[in-house]
RNA sequence: CGGGGUGUAGCGCAGUCUGGCUAGCGCACCUGGUUUGGGACCAGGGGGUCGAAGGUUCGAAUCCUUUCACCCCGACCA
């Protein structure tokens, strides 16, 4: 038996660990499709808590859901020329609408189209086309629309969650009279992101905008949010961009304001995808497979019934399913308690280790021996030692305990973050900082580091051999005067740099 | 699209250099039994057009030609 539930460890080799708590975690597998994967109950299960969570938050900033097709006229995409450029080399494109009987008995397709359709790889064109046909009067603004939806963009190499072919996501569309109010808008957006990581994935975030040559492909501005994951590499975790009127000017967003003139609108967007899902896994698993927070975990409590002797069998189960309607009469986070009995007929030590590598954050096992004692044996996927508890000592503390993990999750985290964070004076030491020891195989190595710099592209020259990029340039910090760690010049502008996804 | 690699059972592989019995192993799966408060053990069993097409040969997983697919390293990325 192997000492970790998963191997190889963290610290083995990052990047297959990860593969394999997917795996043993049952969320996900790679479908027949290249570069798209088939999210499985467990995994979907997560998203579905995302979604419900997020869904929620938008509603009450006053945004409501609407669906847009998949398919986009290619003409459509062509409008905004930045946005052209950064999508074009990724697009899927349908070219025909049927297929015919092929000689060698296969089928081919027929029917080309006039135009071509592309499959979006975001939606900003199509909704700007509707939105121009809604919008009139600056009595129609604000618009407010998110929509739910799978997009693809045809990524080179691909990893489940974190960058798939296709992926899952929201997207976010409003439309304003003014630049402040979609500013604000923009800004209000990254915040509920933030607060959605943050309190609910237990992830902690650094807020921060985007450098000219990481921003969104037409966007005046890109606003984000930024996590270390484990192997102190950066994740980008959700977007939220002002447009200002680049597109609503492309697409003639147009409406008449108050005083009789005609405006063009400013227009944002903002979207976080199911990578939200791989982001959870590297911040919080650990080398026995998948860690939950408890606030988006499919289930909470796993109850397994110990059935040694047949004659045990009847007691055992009622016992089981008495406690299970008393642990879903326990509310936490505003919700019923999702318990579930697992009676399939399996060794114990098997099942345990099923669940602990699925991260369901509470286990039970309940047999003859504490039901004597009107008790559980209560083992938490964030401590290694299970106890053995009374009935209703353990009922009462429930919502402490998912409580308790839930916070324990976020501090670790954070203090993680905080502990690969540097701030440097010197080229010399950032340099060092991301240079790994072992040159074939990178050891786990790096973080954060925080200095004054120039977005320019002297600084991308030197950043580039170190595969270093700015993550972000933090918000609400106060200018405080230096110099540029890479070109010498004298700035106020701060921003934070690590290796990334 | 540049450089490298791999295709053999559901998964992971050996066998290929040096052609030769009925193509093997581990895990998983099925059956029976012994077990069961900590990832069991014993016995038996099912499952393969050896990526595809063509060629050489008495004989090809193995040699030759062509082709397809996938993986890794680069450019791009929620």
């Amino acid at each position: 038996m192997a000492k970790t539930a998963i191997t190889p460890t963290r610290e083995e080799d990052y990047p297959e660990w990860y593969q394999q708590v997917v795996k043993a975690a049952d969320l996900a597998e790679n479908s027949p499709v290249r570069g798209c994967m088939v999210i499985k109950p467990w995994g979907y299960g997560i998203w579905e808590n995302m979604q419900r969570v997020l869904d929620r938050m938008f509603k009450d900033t006053g945004h409501e859901n609407a669906y847009f097709p998949l398919f986009i006229p290619k003409s459509f995409l062509e409008k905004e020329a930045e946005h052209v450029e950064g999508f074009a080399k990724e697009c899927a494109i349908v070219t025909h609408h049927r297929l015919e009987p092929g000689p060698d008995g296969g089928l081919i397709p027929a029917g080309p189209l006039d135009e071509p359709l592309v499959v979006r790889p975001t939606s900003e064109t199509i909704i700007g086309h509707m939105f121009a046909k809604w919008i009139d009067s600056y009595r129609d603004l604000p618009l407010k629309i998110n929509q739910w939806a799978n997009v693809v963009r045809w990524e080179m190499r691909v990893r489940l969650f974190l960058r798939t072919a296709e992926f899952l996501w929201q997207e976010g569309h409003t439309a304003h009279a003014t630049k402040e109010e979609a500013l604000e808008e923009t800004r209000l957006m990254l915040d509920v992101y933030a607060d959605f990581a943050e309190n609910f994935m237990a992830m902690p975030v650094l807020k921060g905008e985007k450098t000219k040559g990481e921003r969104f492909p037409g966007a005046e501005s890109t606003l984000c949010i930024e996590s270390m994951m484990q192997d102190r590499k950066a994740l980008q975790a959700g977007t939220s961009h002002f447009l200002g009127q680049n597109f609503s000017k492309a697409q003639e967003i147009k409406f008449q304001n108050a005083e009789g003139g005609e405006s063009f609108a400013w227009t944002t967007s903002w979207g976080l995808s199911t990578r939200m899902i791989g982001a959870l896994i590297m911040t919080h698993s650990d080398d026995d497979g998948l860690v939950l927070p408890p606030r988006l975990a499919p289930k909470h409590v796993v109850i397994c019934p110990v059935l040694r002797k047949d004659e045990d069998r009847t007691t055992v189960m009622e016992y089981c399913e008495k406690l299970k309607q008393e642990i879903a009469a326990v509310r936490y986070d505003d919700r019923p308690v999702e318990v579930f009995i697992d009676d399939r007929d399996m060794r114990g030590g098997e099942k345990k280790w099923y669940h602990v590598k699925r991260g369901v954050p509470v286990r039970l096992e309940v047999g003859p021996r504490d039901i004597k004692n009107d008790g559980v044996f209560v083992g938490r996927r964030d401590q290694p030692k299970s106890t053995g508890v009374p009935r209703a000592e353990f009922i009462a503390q429930l919502p402490t305990i998912l409580a308790e993990i839930q916070q324990g999750l976020f501090d670790r985290a954070l203090q993680m973050r905080e502990s690969n964070t540097r701030a440097f004076d010197s080229l010399g030491e950032f340099k060092q900082f991301f240079t790994p020891k072992n040159q074939d195989r990178p050891e786990i190595h790096g973080g954060f580091v925080e200095c004054h710099f120039v977005d320019c592209d002297e600084t991308e020259e030197i950043l580039k051999p170190l595969k270093v990029t700015p993550r972000c340039i933090p918000l609400d910090q106060e200018p405080v005067e230096g110099t540029c760690l890479f070109t010498g010049q004298k700035t106020t502008c701060r921003g934070v740099f690590g290796k990334s996804y």
